[in-house]
DNA sequence: GGTTTTACGCGACAATTTCGCAAATTTTCG
DNA sequence: CGAAAATTTGCGAAATTGTCGCGTAAAACC
């Protein structure tokens, strides 16, 4: 993977806001030719600087109104559940994302349901089990960013 | 905004995975021509319920190998200061995702840095004021989904 | 300083998207 | 239930966008 220079940032910039740029929308903000910008952008994408395009879709449209960041902490005397709530997790389609973190919890959950009895029945089928100790759930208000 | 039927459902389905699938691809996994696919979309666009379409960027492109979790707790005597934390934390360029919650913490944050040092200025730089009472920075170890 | 390498812009070509239109399907309403 | 209205489809043409080769210019290397 060769080195980025200022142009490609910039491409990268832009993308990143919104995927469907043209080239020539590319070239006007970049000051390269839109052929240079396409060739550039194409091997982003080629090389796995560009991971993949993905559409953002209004949560409201699948009835998923409300979000939930959940702080997870694990009972420690269990490590060999730890690749299997893992793997849950990952399977459990409410869960948007998923990190296993340091400090006094052990994951960071934020969740995507309907409303609080989509939630309660995800809590009961995922989160209410013996390897997990404890679990907060705040509920998001607002998404600020 | 109108219902949205199974073929809405499918295509939305498609490009949240892939959102650089072309017209006739879609027809061939939905069912339509690729005129038809492509139409749908557009509306989908326009109406909002696809918001935007972000290209995915590996974060250590940007040198951004770390990423930090972070429970805020505000000093609840100073309502006035709200907005203009959330406008700082929004403009700041670590910041990823920036969530208000309910419970025991009141704002949740996705950091992305470099590294320690890098967190260490931007903790300083903007978590560090007296409208912010308390905040716990989660590293995150390994993102499982 | 000359040579090689790399990247650019231009322009032709290919692929994709957009648009108009008639037919088909679905919805509305008497 | 059945006809009129509205919506959506597929097809094909037109427009837009992306891809590629080529000659040239700039940068890197020796």
């Amino acid at each position: 993977m060769a080195e980025l220079d200022k142009f490609d940032h910039r491409l990268l910039e832009l993308l990143q806001e919104n995927a469907r740029l043209t080239g020539s929308a590319l070239a006007q903000q970049v000051g390269l030719s839109s052929a240079a910008c396409l060739r550039r952008v194409q091997r982003l994408r080629e090389s796995g600087v560009i991971e993949r395009d993905i559409a953002v879709i209004n949560p409201r449209v699948f009835g998923k109104r409300m979000t939930v960041v959940v702080l997870v902490t694990l009972n420690n005397d269990r490590p060999d559940r730890y690749n299997l709530l893992r793997a849950e997790l990952a399977k459990a389609p409410e869960v948007v994302q998923c990190d296993h973190v340091t400090g006094a919890h052990d994951i960071v959950l934020r969740v995507k349901v309907a409303d609080m009895e989509d939630y309660s029945a995800f809590v009961d089928r995922v989160l209410v089990q013996p390897y997990i100790k404890r679990y907060e759930s705040l509920a998001v208000l607002g998404v600020i960013k």
